[in-house]
DNA sequence: ATTGACTCTAGACTAAGGTACAGGCTTTAC
DNA sequence: GTAAAGCCTGTACCTTAGTCTAGAGTCAAT
């Protein structure tokens, strides 16, 4: 296997490559050999599936905690596909539920569109911001905060 | 309008006091007047009122810097109805995007979690770890990095 | 008069996932 | 041979929405 450098790992990742240093800190890659002379890091290809696996998973939701968790099954001999079909069958339910609070958050919002009839009176008598003011106790249910 | 102190703005509100200074700061809220001697800050109630608005809006989706806006947007005398309407209608949009990417990304844990029997098979040889390491290309298609 | 509860300021800290910079090597290309 | 590009370490900074701490002053009740 041809040993690469840090810009071409991380080319071929399609990552920076401080965030290449940084996974590296965070002990989601092994520390690479040195080149003798120059102490450039020198990588064995595979990295680079490593960290799209990094990638990939992070875009199905998972938290760099929770692929080093994943990871770290993986390379215990013990652990069964069970295990790690639990974790997926586990975010799976996390996913689900933030579907479920994001789609009443988008009905509330519904709501308050369609009760204002979005005319060129002044905005100290739209309904939204009477409705948002709490006098109709709208929304007020919905129970963690999120960000979109 | 009686005047309160901090202590019973925050109780009112349900937040933190920590939170109504940082909601001063951030200039969501208008700096009080302070008391004589002492120095308090003397809220009137309505500040209780507002910071409620907040927390709700909040629980809508909208981010701090947007409820900024929305305040400023209120105040000013010139703000129709239609404007206060589009940035709801607006942020229904992001709402839908999100549950979207956020269904795609169910859709493919599910697709992993089926193809996994799920047996006492050693962790190396479970598809799911098959799939996510780019083989199958799958998931590669979502967008951008949704953290559950 | 002293205790306890409340308030003040300023700044540090948290999580998550990076990004940027300073100052100094090495390697490559012309 | 000199400049550009690449790499090194270490540290600081970014965002968001607060939370926490320290050290000091104030207020109400006992």
């Amino acid at each position: 296997m041809a040993k690469i450098f840090i810009g071409e790992v991380a080319k071929s990742a399609g990552v920076n490559f401080e965030t290449v240093l940084f996974y590296e800190r965070r002990e989601l890659t092994a520390e690479p050999q040195r080149s003798e002379n120059s102490n450039y890091r020198e990588y064995p290809s595979e990295v680079v599936t490593r960290i799209r696996f990094i990638k990939l998973a992070q875009n199905l939701g998972f938290t760099l905690k929770e692929i080093q968790e994943l990871l770290d099954l993986r390379s215990s001999p013990h652990t069964t596909c069970a295990e790690l079909k639990a974790r997926v069958d586990e975010k799976i339910s996390t996913v689900e539920a933030k579907i479920k609070d994001l789609r009443r958050i988008k009905n509330v919002l519904t709501k308050l569109s369609r009760e204002c009839a979005g005319g060129r009176i002044p905005a100290s008598e739209c309904p939204i911001l009477d409705a948002m003011e709490g006098g109709k106790n709208v929304a007020r249910t919905i129970s963690p905060i999120y960000r979109t």
